[in-house]
RNA sequence: GACCCUAUGGUCUAGCGGUUAGGACACCUCCCUUUCACGGAGGUAGCCCGGGUUCGAUUCCCGGUAGGGUCGCCA
């Protein structure tokens, strides 16, 4: 039999990075063994839900390239679905629920309690057999002692998150329930109930959970815990989802970059480690970097267009060979899109602002005859190309005795702003003669050397 | 409080009784270079503690400590 995985997200408005890697080590393990992912909406909470909530989820495993094979088409809990097993959301599946309660009800697996139903839990200690742990042996708690049994259905008649959890993985046909290690001590409710429906539970893997830094818990509201961040701040997808496959599971042989189809190939449920990970946002960066500078020139100016539309940037008014040529001399030395703006924002506007830290140093007396004479040289320039523009700084430094490094630094200043960027000679190409030539007779004047 | 899981440099990890404890990120130095980045060459830094078992423990066992999780009419 094909396995039968599930992610099983609760839409509360924003997409967990941890959720979302429980998301990806279920894909994985159904697209390498050929099984089926199964995306399920827990919204039982009525009044947390909404379809925008939804739509966070769905969006982010989309844009993850986490595609299911049975689940919800839409944001919409009665709209359509694909698969055989739905509907794919809990708050369409009362009746199942209701079924279930009553046949435990009825073979007096359960009883009423206050109004509530409660389900009458095994007093022995429940080994929990699982794939990543390996066998663990979960007895009552002291407050368990007290009272073992737990409300299945609340007296409001809604039922309760371990109860609906069961019925639908039952129900769903699911094989292998791949989730994270903060379920491990409940698993022991969930098959003691499976055993009550007659049935034998599913095999289990829990999965270590990502940390802060500092090893805390990582919340809703910490930085980098919020998958939506990543996909607004202009990472991409593959670099986000090969540092995920890399916290908690290992392909054992240094190989630190991989493709998903690498992993599908590779991935498996024994490799997962057993401890919890700390999120490491540099890592990521460094990742994205990687893929970043790989990246085909179409979808860099596609990703770079939207980073500039973010920061309020239209290049839409510059013509289109201009926009390209600008942002090809920034291909390689970026590796977030966020920072393009900063780094290349000079192609897209006049007012250059001065680093206050560089321009103290590159702006001195002696440097402003030596920006003139260059001034002077690109003015006798026919052609303003990279090389011709080398030539003549070098030339220019050559004839003044000084390192190019002496002409370069205040000309860069005094074109971008700032003391990193681009190659010169080839923004300078970009930028065209009218504009240097703007730009280094500005920083000769009262705002630039004057100061 | 009870129970469960875990423990290799700052971080992610390889290791499954005998290794100069390997790789990656980060950090430092140097080289390349118009800056930055890339690339290249080096470097700092690690087996939580204590008992066993063993000829020999990072590795196996027990205890401690630390971190995390669970014990809801939250999910």
């Amino acid at each position: 039999m094909k396995p039968r995985v599930r992610f099983a997200p609760s839409p509360t408005g924003y997409l967990h990075i941890g959720g979302a890697r429980t998301a990806l080590f279920n894909w994985l393990f159904a697209r390498h063994t050929g099984g089926t992912f199964v995306l399920r909406i827990e919204d039982t909470d009525a009044a947390r839900n909404s379809q925008a909530a939804v739509d966070v989820i769905l969006n982010g495993l989309r844009w993850l390239g986490l595609n299911w094979d049975e689940g919800p088409l839409t944001a919409d809990a009665t709209g359509a679905s694909q698969g055989e097993r739905g509907p794919y959301f809990q708050s369409q599946r009362k009746e199942n629920y209701q079924r279930r309660a009553e046949a435990l009800l009825s073979r007096g697996l359960a009883y009423e309690h206050d109004g509530a139903i409660k389900f009458k839990m095994t007093r022995e200690p429940i080994t929990i057999p699982d794939l990543v742990v390996g066998n663990v042996v979960r007895p009552l708690t002291d407050r368990e002692e007290q009272d073992p049994d737990w409300v299945l259905v609340r007296s409001d008649g809604q039922p309760v998150f371990h109860f609906v959890n069961v019925v639908d993985d039952l129900e769903m046909g699911i094989t292998h329930v791949i989730r994270g290690e903060d379920h491990l001590s409940n698993t022991a409710k969930h098959i003691a109930l499976f055993r009550a429906f007659g049935v034998e539970p599913p095999k289990y893997a829990h999965i270590p959970l990502i940390l802060n830094r500092d090893g805390s818990k990582m919340s809703k509201r910490d930085q980098g815990a919020s998958l939506t961040t990543y996909l607004e701040e202009g990472f991409l997808p593959e670099a986000v989802n090969n540092y995920l496959c890399l916290l908690g599971w290992s392909p054992k042989d240094n190989t630190e970059k991989l493709s998903l189809a690498d992993v599908i190939d590779r991935f498996d449920l024994p490799q997962i480690l057993r401890h919890n990970a700390k999120f490491d946002f540099e890592k990521l960066v460094w990742l994205q970097g990687e893929y970043c500078r790989d990246l085909p020139p179409e979808r860099f100016y596609e990703l770079a267009v939207h980073a500039f539309a973010k920061a309020g940037v239209d290049t839409n008014q510059f013509a289109t060979g201009y926009v390209k040529a600008a942002l090809d001399t920034c291909r390689g030395k970026i590796k977030t899109f966020a920072e393009l703006p900063a780094y290349a924002g000079f192609y897209f506007h006049e007012e250059i602002t001065y680093d206050p830290e560089a321009a103290p140093k590159s702006f001195v007396v002696e440097n402003k005859p030596r920006v003139e004479k260059l001034l002077a040289a690109f003015g006798n320039l026919a052609t303003f190309d990279a090389a011709s523009i080398e030539a003549a700084l070098k030339t220019t430094a050559a004839e003044l005795g000084v390192k190019v490094g002496v002409l370069i630094h205040p000309t860069r200043l005094a074109v971008t702003g700032h003391p990193h960027g681009p190659s010169l000679y080839h923004l300078l190409e970009v930028l065209g003669k009218a504009r240097a030539i703007q730009r280094l007779e500005r920083a000769l004047g009262p705002e630039g050397f004057g100061k």
